[in-house]
DNA sequence: GGCATTCTCGTATACCATACGGAATATCCG
DNA sequence: CGGATATTCCGTATGGTATACGAGAATGCC
């Protein structure tokens, strides 16, 4: 299941921390008085962060990131308010680690090649960080990270013309199907991975299914499409051709859609 | 974020659970003997589900499903091998309510129709049980819910002469969009409900992050779309807007394929 | 009535986030 | 050099989670 998260009840602090690295630094005078911290917030979102990706993201609890740095586990809250904030920083870090070209910079002539970058660039971060498909992203952190993202997938959709309603819905849209799909492609892993069982000897545990529950004649269309050898060998070929045709189904709609102008 | 389960150590006995009304009940003569029970497994699942439901996810602990039903929390383990069994029984539970046309009963003529029937039942499902969002769809319970919403999906898309492996490939697509889409309109008015704050509330509350942070430098995009008012008046229409057009697109772009053929 | 069988559930363990308050350590000011 | 003040550090306590274990209670069969 997924982990919740809102933002808390400090919002111009969260958006300190989380803008922190994008402004000069505002240095006011007021430089040192009192004991000199012994981390920073960057390390504790990155221990954090290789925490959840090594141990999955039950273990970046406050009391595993302390000990990981090797500090109690009180003194995080001097960095970040809550483990609520933790984990908007958590996000928007590895959101910004994506490479996607800013304004300006080259990229692919055309647009689906664009969103084809897009679309490998976050599936690469799901696959490093398998513990986001498990973040809600309703109310994500408005961060660096998550606005690069935004206006990447915005701009390569402006050359399509669509009325200015129309490119924002059809981005949401697509980051909506690249995002979930993404996710669960690699939750899908690493759920292998830590149970070290192949979804195929999964399925094969529950073949007591097909034996005795299954009714052939309530489900005739699995049926036919099994009898017509219309499963994937592995259920990993199966995920990874559906991501690509159902990302190439929605582009082909919404290049009609321009075509049609 | 999402919350964990797998299936657990046996299957079998997962499946005859996940299965237990479909099949004529199997009384073999071993009738009584010991205490009688004082719950059923059909009210454990309720009880869990109507908790979650007016709760949230986390209301639906062992010990207050528990107290819930009057009894003590090791009580439901006779009945539930463990939380993770009793989460699977609680999602395909809600799967089984969409009420989607079994083989032979009347249905929408045309396939689009179809799959708007799927959308909109799944969409429903998801307002009435806005929990679901957070549970983890790799490796899902395997019972009549889900596997009747598979039956059906697949059934409308028959009629387009993909080929089989395509059929599947499509709907897969489709649920993986579907879902997920639903799921997050789902959370996000959840969210509202439960913090008792508008999503417009929650962004006037990060105004900082334009008056401050924003570079329009960085995102022109974001800005032009912006001026020329590509942005809904709410997040919730912007939402509803979006799941539409990528639906439709989706499908638009499957039809297409179809045609070509 | 005895006894196998089955359900019931109190207690113990090991985690989690975090409120509170006091101790440690740094600079500032006289 | 000596407080005063500011800041970080963190031990402890509280109330939450799932579930292993084993004792106790209730039932039907003989």
């Amino acid at each position: 299941m997924t982990v919740r998260h809102s933002g808390g009840g400090q919002p111009e602090r969260t958006l300190a921390l989380l803008w922190r690295n994008q402004r000069p630094a505002a240095s006011d005078g007021r430089r040192s008085a009192g004991r000199r911290p012994s981390l920073d917030v960057d390390g504790v979102v990155r221990a954090g962060v290789r925490l959840a990706d090594e141990r999955g993201l039950d273990a970046a609890s406050m009391g595993g990131v302390a000990k990981a740095l090797g500090v109690g586990t009180m003194t995080l809250y001097t960095y970040v308010p809550s483990k609520e904030e933790l984990l908007d920083l958590m996000v928007d870090e590895v959101l910004a680690e994506r490479e996607l070209p800013a304004p300006g910079e080259p990229r692919p002539t055309n647009w689906r090649e664009q969103v084809e970058v897009y679309s490998e660039e976050t599936r690469a971060m799901f696959q490093r960080h398998p513990w986001l498909a498990r973040v809600s992203t309703v109310r994500p952190p408005v961060g660096p990270g998550m606005l690069a993202g935004r206006e990447y997938l915005l701009s390569t959709l402006l050359p399509l013309d669509l009325s200015p309603r129309d490119t924002n819905t059809a981005a949401l849209a697509i980051t909506t199907y690249v995002d979930s799909a993404a996710g669960q492609e690699a939750e899908s892993l690493q759920v292998e991975r830590t149970t070290g069982q192949s979804h195929e000897a999964w399925w094969h545990e529950r073949s007591d299914l097909w034996e005795t529950y299954f009714d052939a004649g309530k489900h005739p269309a699995m049926t036919t499409i099994w009898h017509a050898n219309g499963y994937q060998d592995t259920v990993r070929e199966a995920a990874t051709d559906a991501y690509r045709y159902g990302l190439d189904r929605l582009l082909d709609g919404i290049q009609a859609q321009s075509d049609a102008l």
